[in-house]
DNA sequence: TATAAGGTTAACATATTTGCTAACCTTTGT
DNA sequence: ACAAAGGTTAGCAAATATGTTAACCTTATA
């Protein structure tokens, strides 16, 4: 297997990048994202409850603040039907020397 | 609700960043990125299920390339347990005009 | 050859998430 | 005041993920 870094291994050790990348996502709101694209979307809950086959109770849960068991088919299904792709990544957490080659 | 960009949506659009981004993690490799970040914090799959308290055919199944059906409570003890952060990113498709100040 | 480490697979019981119904709340407009 | 649209909450049955066991496979090494 390869041990080497990636892109966003080497993007994550710029200290502007990953300040504001972590600003941005590292508290995992979810529900706050959900509601973010389906509202770019310009859909209701109700309507996106009908595209994904489900009602809008289940969407109202899914965008409360205190859920966490969220399954990724689940969230790959509501991404789609906003018109948005879901992107999962683990990264690193020990912070090594930022090298000049990777600044933006 | 904010309707506004992102950080992450400005990013996207800056036509390099996106292709390598997407590249790296479009295809939702959960497994692999599992395995990925197991062995960059040298752990067995036996010592990783130990340290989630769970067992070694879990993990193996967790990275095995066929399954999808990942919880995000789980992805997250995984990613604690390999000393990694988990993010979660919903990002909109359409691509709209690249715009100068987005240029990174 | 034998043994151990690391990994894979199948089958099953348990745990958790999901969808559903029905009720309720707030806001907006008639 | 009334009705409708958008959203929230609780309780329950059905669907799905998780953990476990046991067997198996490779590779390396004594």
């Amino acid at each position: 297997m390869k041990k080497g870094k990636t892109y966003m291994d080497k993007l994550m050790e710029n200290k502007e990048f990953r300040k504001r990348f972590d600003k941005e996502y590292q508290n995992l709101c979810i529900g706050e994202q959900i509601a973010r694209i389906r509202h770019q979307a310009h859909l209701t809950q109700a309507v996106l409850a009908k595209r994904i086959d489900t009602t809008k109770s289940a969407i109202s849960r899914y965008e409360s603040a205190d859920y966490t068991g969220y399954s990724l088919p689940l969230l790959k299904r509501v991404a789609k039907a906003c018109g948005a792709d879901l992107r999962i990544m683990f990264v690193a957490k020990r912070t090594r020397n930022v090298s000049r080659s990777a600044r933006l």
